[in-house]
DNA sequence: TTTTCATCATTTCTCGATATTTTCCTTGTG
DNA sequence: CACAAGGAAAATATCGAGAAATGATGAAAA
């Protein structure tokens, strides 16, 4: 439904498709390890050194790396290499209040234009979003909770008819979603995460653009809010 | 003053420096030929014929061309290739919206906590912009007003604290651009630009962030609205 | 005439090799 | 002992050639 071929095609919104060159598949690869913390901000990424661990040559490496610059999630200075982009509470706290501004108005417009269709993406994937939070108290089926999460918030603002605003989004999703996994996540199971995200849901679907923008702020900030940064893990020079 | 090194490097933002590299030369130049309209939209970029113009090789003009991708002045589906990016009349509203969103937060963060040094600059960038305009007038020093014109809309926000803010905002200021050539530019010339930048400097100055963001939303949508779009180089698929 | 299919030319995508730059270590000097 | 200079080692950035994919052309079948 909300993947309809755009006028232009901003990257991440293609995303759904296999990956169709060598260059794809490394820039996804290598996504998923920063984002997953497998890669540790800071680290040097020599392309000689990590081209065999993704199959790929030197120049092929090398323009996956320059692609996740543009989502800074890797740093290039000069003639000097790629690293993993370093991370800071106060690079948290912007990227936070960015996703609260964008993602607020996202959802004030969606509510006001979403039809029929919409209500019925919203409800069934907030249904698959609660069976996967039940799951999660039970194993470790994070990965999935974490995917039926992210497609709840796109679901959310999918009426919304700004693709700026959705491109802008899915980047700084992205990086949060990488301090998440960066943080030591203590805090977490203590919150009622669920009668969180069923409050949001009644609003949205009541069309109560301000109580649902508010709770959506709310839920944001408190997301991010529970990262603690290790000391190991922060910006160094 | 605002080009501090940042704790992470945002690509757009290290530009003031020459090119280190060649891929970041090609990228410039080729950047420049799109935001200028030497190459139209949805013209295809076959490498093997344009590396010979910019003086590289094959994979050095390709990894240029990814990035442009992120900026989405180009466009690239799967094994087909490269093409500039097409143009459309919502893409141009969806992008004065955003702007208009995101400039006016940062304009009003700028006025509360901006100092003294920051008064100064932008004092100092207005001036520069008065003085191109009145030659503007006279000869094409269109380029000059271009730049002048660019650094006070930057200094304006320079106080914002957000990165991720302005990060967008250089990006949205480049497609802007981008429609601003392409367009006819009939209306231009009996708008009172000087008067709107005057004001918008007026209320700045006087801390009065309600009149100054109201001026500057005003001001970019009315210079994005004289923009009428040369049926040739609308989008076609 | 229209559709289908195979073949071929064009273009994209990829890799290994090379030249240039940076970094680090050693050595000499104030 | 600190510090600068020089040189070796490592890493980066770049290029040109080869493998893979596209879509264009034209012949055969419906």
């Amino acid at each position: 439904m909300f993947h309809t071929s755009p006028p232009y095609a901003i990257r991440q919104e293609n995303e759904v498709a296999e990956p169709k060159t060598l260059v794809e598949a490394a820039y996804r690869s290598l996504r998923r390890n920063i984002i997953e913390g497998r890669l540790s901000p800071g680290e040097k990424l020599r392309i000689e050194h990590i081209k065999n661990d993704y199959g790929v040559g030197g120049a092929t490496l090398r323009e996956a790396l320059s692609l996740l610059t543009s989502d800074a999630l890797v740093v290039s200075q000069g003639q000097r290499g790629f690293r993993v982009a370093p991370v800071s509470l106060e690079d948290l706290a912007d990227i936070t209040e960015t996703r609260v501004m964008l993602e607020c108005t996202a959802l004030r417009q969606s509510i006001a234009l979403g039809d029929e269709a919409w209500e019925a993406e919203l409800t069934a994937a907030f249904h698959r979003l609660t069976r996967a939070e039940e799951r999660l108290a039970e194993g470790n089926n994070r990965e999935q909770w974490e995917e039926r999460n992210r497609i709840f918030h796109e679901v959310l603002i999918a009426a919304c008819p700004s693709r700026w605003i959705k491109h802008f989004l899915s980047i700084l999703y992205h990086q949060a979603e990488r301090y998440r996994h960066l943080s030591l996540r203590r805090s977490e199971g203590t919150r009622r995460l669920h009668d969180e995200h069923a409050a949001l849901f009644e609003a949205a679907m009541a069309r109560d653009a301000d109580t649902a923008t508010h709770l959506l702020g709310e839920h944001i900030r408190l997301t991010l809010q529970s990262v603690s940064l290790d000391n190991a893990s922060t910006a160094s020079h």
